[in-house]
DNA sequence: GTGAAAGCGCTAACAA
DNA sequence: TTGTTAGCGCTTTCAC
């Protein structure tokens, strides 16, 4: 636990001039500056990162706020924060807000307490005046918060038509749309492309059918709940419009009734993450592209952080992949 | 930004009256303390957490080490990891040493400058030094590091044990058990398990082949490529095991190749995190529990901080669960 | 080119 | 019971 006190002593020189050589700013004599590198290697000297945290009053650390990792998207997206984030030279305090049974406001108190520099928030509950209120610089993936809290998201009304055009064109006469009950008042963004596939199916004459699923939940089994009660009640569905996990379970389910799939039931799922292509049948999907989210959040939040003032928002295009469901 | 100082000046009373009524500790006056509190509420006075952290010498946050979180057992133990932690009062930093491209040592150094309390590490690479070295509380997963360092795991040997006996049970004559090639050395304590199926399943007369994946890489894309490649040359095996990702990987391909399971081919997973139960079918797998694994790290790591000399290891028990692939 | 001193915001010990 | 003071370890003036 050696202290920069120590070096300058072991060194025989000031206290200051020790800070200089060693911080790399200011002007030290080469001699001086080689005395006491040697007198840091000797005590194996680390700086002290509370006292620099205090002097500069800001810590390098950046907040990501997530519902839960068992959701691949969203591991997927932190995971790619992260990497970016540690490029950027800030390292990454994680907090899921769902399931770990604490909220997304305990999190916001004990990021506000300047523990952080700034917040990647990714998180679907509704106390939005906290964050307005946050001093802290915040970026919003997915959700509107109205205010001057910038947001990067896909774009979700391309993907809406774009999932309507593929039912269309395959023949789809009735079709079911499920996602999750915060999207569809409008906060979360997702809901755009779930709206616009409704809008674009009804235009072209084709029923469509809405459930909703709830957002504290992300398990398999829940999910594979929902899509047998929906398979069980709409027994003349013919094409499903869902998030990944979901897609997935609605696969198993109609497998499972003796659907065949496409032919019988059409699935397209959105996010396309790596388990939609990583299954047999491979799930048709329309792909969000994390790494340019990522990107995209990490770079607005930085540029902030350095004052600059940054466009609002920021959208990034979405991809088709196909696969053997649609 | 208001500081204490502004409080106690607002109030009328000293900075350390004032550090004693809003901490809570020390002899106030309640009618000073009344003062007190509202002169703060008024300045919406928040603690600097950086002033702190200087006095304290500790920050309350805790560095994890992972591999990647798009393993699933990872993002699964990262999200029981933070959970366990925020209820012990700790924060989640959060550190993917091979998604992110850069190593462990990189983190181990940004760690080391007193940034975090402690470190749990469930990395697979071999720079123990740099662990044996560092003066912060670590607590390994699954990797025996030989020094002081404290390991948690799953009873691996009972796993070999189990995968053994059902793979015998079922009357496989071939068996494929293919696992991360550093767990070979025995550094990385999973590889117990592989050598516990081989040793009863040789000495029950049964062959055993063995195959070895890399462990920089845990995209599916990767992980069908060597499932595809081993069910080529060894035509004959009708049994496998290997790790969740790894298992599914090997039930499409045998699937593509025609092979019925689990008549032509059992496969038994090693993790039975969710994917291996929500896919159809079930894949028959044992099971981590990871709850578990989670609480045993964390409290080896708080109680090691407080200063407690907490027994080394800790080993937990494995649960077989019935898919439908063996 | 270098050393001394002030101060970041807080807590804890010591006087009063 | 309260106010004052001395640091925690560092960086950054400002004289020398």
């Amino acid at each position: 636990m050696a202290s920069i006190k120590d070096v300058a002593n072991l060194a025989g020189v000031g206290l200051g001039t020790a800070s200089r050589a060693l911080s790399g700013k200011g002007y030290v004599a080469p001699e001086t500056k080689r005395k006491i590198e040697e007198a840091a290697r000797k005590l194996s000297y680390t700086p002290n990162v509370f006292a620099q945290n205090l002097l500069k009053n800001r810590s390098g650390i950046i907040g990501i706020l997530v519902p839960a990792l068992d959701h691949c998207f969203f591991s997927r997206l932190v995971q790619e924060l992260e990497s970016d984030l540690y490029k950027k030279g800030y390292k990454t305090m994680l907090c899921c807000t769902v399931s770990g049974g604490h909220g997304e406001e305990d999190y916001l108190d004990m990021l506000e307490n300047n523990l952080v520099d700034g917040i990647i928030t990714a998180t679907h509950s509704f106390n939005d005046e906290a964050y307005l209120r946050s001093k802290r610089v915040v970026v919003s993936f997915d959700r509107d918060f109205g205010g001057h809290i910038p947001m990067v998201r896909s774009d979700h009304k391309a993907a809406g038509r774009m999932a309507a055009e593929h039912f269309i064109d395959r023949g789809c006469k009735k079709i079911l749309n499920i996602y999750g009950e915060d999207a569809r008042e409008g906060h979360i963004s997702v809901g755009m492309a779930h709206r616009e596939l409704k809008d674009c199916l009804e235009a072209a004459g084709i029923q469509v059918l809405e459930e909703y699923t709830r957002q504290d939940k992300f398990d398999m089994g829940y999910y594979s709940e929902i899509a047998g009660r929906c398979l069980e009640r709409y027994r003349d569905v013919d094409g499903v419009f869902a998030s990944d996990p979901l897609a997935e379970a609605f696969l198993w389910e109609g497998e499972r009734r003796g659907k065949k799939i496409p032919q019988d039931l059409k699935i397209i799922s959105y996010d396309g993450t790596e388990m939609t292509r990583s299954i047999s049948p491979r799930i048709s999907a329309i792909v969000q592209q994390i790494d340019k989210i990522s990107q995209d959040l990490t770079n607005i939040l930085t540029r902030r952080i350095q004052g600059e003032e940054i466009p609002e928002d920021k959208i990034t295009e979405i991809l088709w992949r196909q696969g053997e469901t649609c």
